[in-house]
DNA sequence: CATACGATATTTGTATACAAAGTCATGTCG
DNA sequence: CGACATGACTTTGTATACAAATATCGTATG
């Protein structure tokens, strides 16, 4: 078994605590969680076989929810599908590089449509958001990181939701969990500044009030492309 | 029951023909067909209640690759997760007219990316699709269009493939199946021009040779641009 | 010594039984 | 008469047994 050290690392180990999907009823729900954040804390490195027997038990669940979990996480490119099997997506700079010019596009785009469709009470949603995220202290600790990638995850969700598209919402649900996911461990300990990205937000919201959609399309491309990383060297792995 | 008239259409007919899954073997590719097809032929129409044994018997399998198969077509847009069910999407105009704005910004990024990476093998592909195409006759029978839409798929996952990205492969394939399939029902009956397109298509293909990203880009932007329905009067449904 | 073959073990695929959750209609009580 | 509790029924969720496919490894053979 040549992949086996993938899957040696979790035989003994309880990994409830290090995913924290103990407290997930659904059977469901707790595979496709756990599977997804053994993937992103490199539980589960790339290229490991994503056998379902070992997940289930790693996740205390049966092979029927792991079996789906997987899709899903196939699905959002987590893991990809060979043969009958599936492994752990490489997450190589140049494949976390090219789905960050993939959301450029595609949220810049929604913002465009968000901006001839957004209601009030949705901008009065991205307002409140704007607030919380001002008003997180102690920048630079974990919790801190984990509060902003929260409320940021909110905020472009509630701009695609506003373009009243299902298939953006789709769509984009993909494009967007990879690398927020990732990028949250690798690189925003590193680079993130919270008080800029939130100057773009609010730059954002602004043209959004102001239904202009040329303006809103250009500024979340502007702001995504600042979170974007630029050098190969942050990247641990790949 | 007030969903029922969309399931009593498959009770007591044998849609195996219709469908043309009668030849596949494997239980859950047939069912994943079988419910795809149905639901771009509009057997299963939009808002339609998707019951896991309903379409069992439909396919001739079980609920197993049934569930499966329904992942995947959730995944693909073809259908929504609400609660616990899962209903068909609406392809109304709009959501149709997104999706190829959606496949403009995506495809002609691929395209860029191509350029700097596709091999002179891939290119050799491409001249002989772009052959293929010439070669087709009767034009505006329904097995033209049907050979056009398939070399044309060939075509525009070759250059994907090209980018040499698992993300992109994997993303590109969700936002193109629906409005290739779809669309193929609705408007290309009616307005696609197999020459002009390949005209097109050539254009590409001597962008991507003189690896020029830009051009690429452009080319492939306009190309789909040209393809995407733009009076809602062309949608037959939504 | 390399290779082809076949037995064995591992892994995924499918079907199905049962559990859980939700829905709807009916009947009872305020 | 209306609100609500109750229970039957429908549908999805989960676990598991078994089938099929595939990989692995030892053995025999050229």
């Amino acid at each position: 078994m040549s992949l086996n050290e993938a899957n040696s690392a979790f035989q003994d180990a309880d990994f409830a605590d290090d995913l924290n999907i103990g407290d997930i009823e659904r059977p469901a729900e707790r595979a496709y969680q756990g599977i997804r954040r053994a993937i992103l804390k490199g539980i589960l490195p790339s290229g490991a076989h994503l056998r379902e027997e070992a997940l289930a038990q790693m996740t205390g669940t049966s092979r029927t929810p792991v079996r789906e979990a997987l899709r899903r996480v196939v699905a959002e490119g987590l893991a990809r599908a060979d043969n009958r099997h599936r492994y752990v997506s490489d997450f190589s700079f140049k494949e976390v590089s090219i789905v960050f010019d993939i959301r450029i596009r595609l949220e810049s785009f929604a913002a465009r449509v968000a901006a001839e469709n957004i209601t009030d009470s949705e901008l009065a949603e991205l307002d409140h958001i704007l607030a919380e995220i001002d008003r997180i202290e102690n920048v630079g600790q974990p919790a801190a990181t984990e509060r902003f990638a929260e409320l940021n995850s909110r905020f472009h969700n509630t701009i695609i939701k506003a373009t009243r598209s299902m298939q953006m919402q789709t769509l984009s649900a993909q494009a967007v969990s990879l690398p927020l996911e990732v990028i949250k461990q690798f690189v925003w300990e590193q680079t993130v500044n919270i008080a800029q990205s939130n100057d773009q937000h609010r730059v954002i919201v602004t043209a959004l009030k102001q239904r202009n959609p040329d303006w809103a399309e250009n500024a979340m491309a502007g702001h995504i492309l600042s979170t974007k990383p630029h050098r190969p060297s942050i990247m641990p792995r790949g």
